[in-house]
DNA sequence: TGAGATATGTCCGAAACAGGACATATTGTA
DNA sequence: TACAATATGTCCTGTTTCGGACATATCTCA
């Protein structure tokens, strides 16, 4: 029963938050849509459609949170997203968000215990 | 510019996880549904419209993350929640998966640096 | 040569969702 | 006595979103 709570969470925050995780990613390591979802299957059992993340990655590159550069490996374009410093941002405010909340829940516990 | 970031994921936030938004609510301390709105309100300058919040609440009593008792203060009748031990199974394994996500951009901060 | 993988892109219809309106009842205060 | 606040509830409608389909092109391996 708990294992399954987490399932439905990873799915819900991929689906609502698919562009802070993107970001996220991509802080991390620079990578083209193609093995975001990849990535994103490996490590947490979730099928990303392309048909929403090509839109969402151009979207963010023209709001300034990523910026790309076009590589060719083997004939085949890829397009490497890189994030920017107003993404770092964005990110930024919200792992300061999750860290408050985790206080906010840490503190109940030992009141609890 | 950071500051405004921040907003709208608290606002993304409650939008769209609202549900263990008010289990954490819930469970630091036991509320009644005009109190988490005007509580929300308080403390993240965010608007709860009561048309989502009460449907909410009594679809959460009937999964078996909250349970309530009806209180009588002055003539006025409040549904008092509490969260259950399925409701603390699912705060949980939120919480579990937003310290996996914390941890991996903490990572990455070092190595940025 | 044909299928599967890599790689990126658009588009449409159905389903979900949010915001505001409708509804009711009590209490306190101007 | 009438309005604002407290308190809980439903419902409709317009918008947004999502999954799947459509579209194209290259490479690799059987």
């Amino acid at each position: 029963m708990p294992e399954s709570f987490k399932n439905g969470i990873v799915e819900r925050v991929f689906r609502n938050f698919l562009d802070l995780m993107i970001l996220r990613l991509v802080q991390i390591e620079p990578m083209w849509g193609y093995k975001i979802i990849k990535h994103v299957e490996e490590q947490h059992q979730i099928r990303l459609r392309h048909g929403a993340l090509y839109p969402l990655l151009n979207k963010l590159e023209k709001s300034g949170f990523l910026r790309s550069k076009k590589e060719t490996k083997g004939g085949r374009i890829r397009k490497i997203y890189e994030i920017t410093s107003k993404g770092i941002q964005l990110a930024e405010a919200y792992d300061e968000f999750l860290r408050g909340e985790l206080k906010k829940n840490e503190s109940t516990k030992i009141l609890q215990e």
